[in-house]
DNA sequence: ATGAAAGCGCTAACAA
DNA sequence: TTGTTAGCGCTTTCAT
């Protein structure tokens, strides 16, 4: 590759005076700018980063941590997050990780890179080194929150969320009511969890009719235990899920088995991907603003990190969620109304929690 | 940051003798080494890989750039591509450049961090400087083809696959068929409607009663186009997507507008994103294996990076797909037998093209 | 088995 | 307005 050094040949002038140029120094004649400028073209001459960062430079590269960019919410995060950094003139590297020895090595493979930021969403228990790391990285938290750092964080109100979600079941009168969400040990997890268990709490429901299942966000646990729930001997008269993927591979058992939603069983599901309007009746989800979250973690991380604001280390900001009512959920035993009001609705309903 | 000349003082070794433990040199003494990392740890030293670039080491970052995160195909691409990078070691920085300048944008970044390597998806007629650059850096095209360049590429038999999908709505006697597509001049978007024009011909389809309709990829455009090709006065009785995308936006409408499927229009989809197998009586559609095709691409170009083959430059391969049959296609003019058998199919058929 | 020193491409302090 | 020079952190000869 073409380097300043033949630039400066080239032309004749010497390095410094091209670095000059090319930095538009105002020291510099516009004549020998032009001149230089033809020269780089000619040669094609590509500045060299790496070089830069050596001497101290900062590296206008952000790191984005995400457990998986086929989901939706990670992919809303990405695209936001690249929107923004574009914007400023940063570039994404991004790292998918989903257990904690992917996110250590990639996280080391993000410092030693120095990465001008991290965004991270972090796994359900890093490694000593990776929390080692992150305390000479400057980052971010998005969605979990990891209780031993205290590092910024921008989040969802997960309790709030589910425990309106669920509300909205008890007061159409179920109370079997399953819970069908990630792994505990989560901060996103406690917080659903919780949020559900109020929800029964506020309406001095029996919490023994409550179920709860936890398990991995996959295809294969939600079929799984979708099954298992309908098979048992006292089947849930309404389900709540509390993570995208685990939503998708429930509808789509449910499709399958052919299940009469909302008549044998109410649904709410996590968030708003596509298709979910179109699913069955249409879904009633808990819609999250996962954008707005995005852009606002995206815009207050790198003013930071270009204002070199210190300060305060303890922001953390959470974004409110939605309820969209649409045909998947309805009062509980009243199958023969049900079979006849069960169509696609026109215009969704939405509530603000 | 903690430097290796750091680790060297506290050490009580040189330099050169951290730096060769730390790359596991064999003539360093087991015992130096051990003494060496345990300082390292006790430090937390982290390599400076900015600084081993510039002595002209190979930087082990592979750019991505891709049009958009949030589809589906692209998020399938970055998930298969970024494993691929990680089992060998690299790292994936990301672009998403929808258009001509955030492309050059991006890539003249891409080329002064000194990835060692290129996937991309190129928009529609990049600049000139954009071309200039991709002559500097080693690359590979994915799905679409730029005519000027002879890069390797990587793509989907994309005249095939609409011709399949085309034939099949003329084997079920439709002829006033409708294709919906991307803006013409993408490479893609030629074979596609190549392909369509193909299958009339090989009918002896009357090519008068196609309908061909070009546009954005964006939800605006598919809504607006269904609308008004319903509203004709010569509705077509079938249509075809070319689009992801579009496929969405069309399904969308359709859902909202209450149209009958297949009844009143048959409709076969591009690409098969989660949840096309639930809308309405499920989704004729195109799919392609888009994963396989992302990983075969990795696979290869990180073999040619690390392994230096060069040789064969003109490299060229192509994935085929399947035309997966689903409820959202029937016979022309049958509406009233239609309306029964539109239940959602247990299993789906599948063809493979 | 280990150390000294050169140099990668660039920027910035110091000269002129 | 332009040139000279030092040095960022690392690897790699060459020397010991």
């Amino acid at each position: 590759m073409v380097t300043a050094r033949q630039v400066a040949e080239e032309s004749g002038f010497s390095i410094s005076t091209v670095g000059r140029a090319l930095a538009d120094d105002a020291r510099i004649s516009v004549e020998t700018k032009a001149q230089i400028r033809r020269v780089v073209a000619k040669l094609g001459y590509v500045e060299n980063i790496p070089a830069r960062i050596v001497r101290g430079g900062s590296s206008k590269m952000i790191g984005l941590m995400l457990p998986d960019i086929r989901n939706d919410f990670y992919a809303t995060i990405a695209d936001a997050l690249s929107e923004c950094c574009d914007r400023e003139g940063y570039q994404v590297v991004f790292s998918i990780a989903n257990d904690r020895d992917t996110e250590c090595r990639h996280l080391k493979e993000l410092a030693g890179a120095r990465v001008a930021g991290l965004v991270i969403v972090p796994t359900q228990s890093p490694r000593r080194e990776t929390l080692a790391l992150l305390r000479h990285v400057k980052h971010v938290q998005l969605l979990r929150k990891l209780p031993s750092s205290p590092s910024p964080w921008f989040g969802i109100d997960d309790e709030e969320c589910l425990r309106a979600g669920t509300k909205h079941l008890l007061d159409l009168g179920h109370r079997r009511i399953a819970y069908i969400g990630g792994p505990a040990g989560l901060s996103t997890a406690e917080a659903r969890i919780k949020g559900f268990r109020r929800a029964f709490l506020d309406a001095d429901a029996n919490a023994a009719d409550a179920i709860e299942e936890f398990g991995q966000t996959t295809v294969k646990f939600g079929n799984e235990v979708i099954t298992r729930l309908l098979d048992s001997p006292k089947p849930p008269t309404a389900v709540i899920m509390a993570s995208i993927q685990i939503t998708k591979a429930v509808l789509d058992s449910l499709h399958r088995m052919r299940v009469s939603v909302p008549a044998e069983l109410s649904v709410v599901g996590f968030g708003d991907a596509p298709g979910f309007q179109w699913w069955g009746p249409g879904l009633t989800t808990l819609r999250m603003q996962i954008q707005e979250l995005a852009t606002t973690c995206g815009l207050w991380f790198l003013h930071h990190l270009s204002n070199g604001a210190s300060g305060e280390l303890h922001h953390s900001s959470v974004i409110p969620a939605q309820l969209v009512v649409r045909g998947s959920t309805g009062p509980v035993g009243s199958t023969a109304q049900r079979k006849i009001t069960s169509m696609p609705k026109d215009h969704n309903r939405i509530r603000k929690l």
